[in-house]
DNA sequence: TAGATTGTTAATCGATTAACAATC
DNA sequence: TAGATTGTTAATCGATTAACAATC
């Protein structure tokens, strides 16, 4: 039952889908329908339902979705029954925002540690961590088998820091560098750049 | 030739072609192949080819692309010949990172105002900008003709002043709340939030 | 029961790729 | 000229939607 061959649009859209039957939980909701879930993202009815249908049957005719069970669901799917620590790469304004960042809190995530390698930065604190000099980072990160990276470093550096991740064990980053990185198989990267989506939009606008 | 019917899909990948372009530029680059672009991306040949032929006739058989040339078109699709004026809405971590943020230089955006409703923020500095009251927001942004607005507030501000920046004219959102927004048609919203996207990477890991 | 909504199939729609003539 | 690379076509591949039997 685990990866049977699901592509990765509908992967990509899996974490849309419980964040909105979080915000439904949260409201006090206990049932939906693939309508509602459709309406609330501007996705068709079929398309959910066909998504979820691809890891089980967790509806019920007549009735719909019960909330709680298809968020435990989903986050078994997503591998966020549990916690992932974070690494957090760079103490710049980014670096800095991402650590005092509240979103992660119920969604599979916690921050675990924090680098740079300005000595400047070095020692002092962001939200309830130390920043830690990036010399050490490779050890720090392979010791505490943490997985996850977020790369908030300038461009110029990202791919070698990238490179060094990889070799502590790293297998997912969230790259805010404006850059794409090359990566070996086995190792994910997702992209943030507010440049990149603001000229998607305005390639619409006038 | 303005607006055949180009699918969003190869839009959201002008801007990915026009990143690496620049960076080609930086290095003094002034040549380069549909092999060589995809290589760096991860996209095949055939397919930047297939994006790019349909705005034009933009390279040369046996060379390839000319990199400024090709640069300026794709400003001009996208229509980043201009400097778009950015409003920020909320000077928390999120909003005051992205108004000091560096990376809008040369890509076409650059903030023009920050608001925030706490009134501990009104009136304290963040970068360069004063933050202002957001009871006049509305009114300052249409006199400014600001048409693209990032959004910084927590979700559960998030849907209402999104209509108050479309009530002002804004029809771009770069949304940084995690929730789904709902707008009207001509309205276009992109959406920032890190733990959608580290659920799609953790999906695949162990 | 009547109404609602699922899970699934088949049909449609759209995107990607392979291949190649054109030509620099 | 020979080699390289474009722009484009046709074929392939994949994703979305419409429809409906099943059933709560």
């Amino acid at each position: 039952m685990e990866h049977k061959d699901i592509p990765d649009i509908v992967v990509g859209r899996l974490p849309l889908y419980l964040r909105t039957l979080q915000h439904m939980a949260q409201d006090g909701r206990l049932l939906t329908s693939s309508q509602e879930l459709g309406e609330r993202l501007g996705i068709s009815a079929a398309q959910i339902r066909k998504d979820l249908s691809q890891f089980g049957e967790f509806g019920k005719q007549g009735t719909g979705y019960q909330i709680e069970f298809l968020i435990k669901k989903l986050r078994e799917i997503l591998h966020i029954n549990q916690e992932w620590d974070l690494v957090v790469v760079g103490a710049g304004d980014i670096g800095s925002a991402v650590v005092r960042y509240r979103g992660f809190a119920n969604r599979g995530f916690r921050v675990a540690m924090v680098f740079d390698s300005d000595p400047d930065k070095i020692g002092s604190q962001v939200g309830d961590f130390t920043v830690q000099d990036g010399s050490y980072m490779v050890e720090a990160i392979r010791a505490a088998r943490v997985k996850v990276a977020m790369l908030a470093v300038p461009a110029a550096q990202a791919q070698e820091v990238a490179n060094r991740l990889i070799e502590a064990g790293i297998c997912a980053i969230l790259n805010y560098a404006p850059i794409s990185l090359n990566v070996p198989p086995g190792v994910f990267v997702q992209y943030i750049d507010p440049a990149i989506h603001l000229q998607r939009m305005t390639y619409y606008l006038v």
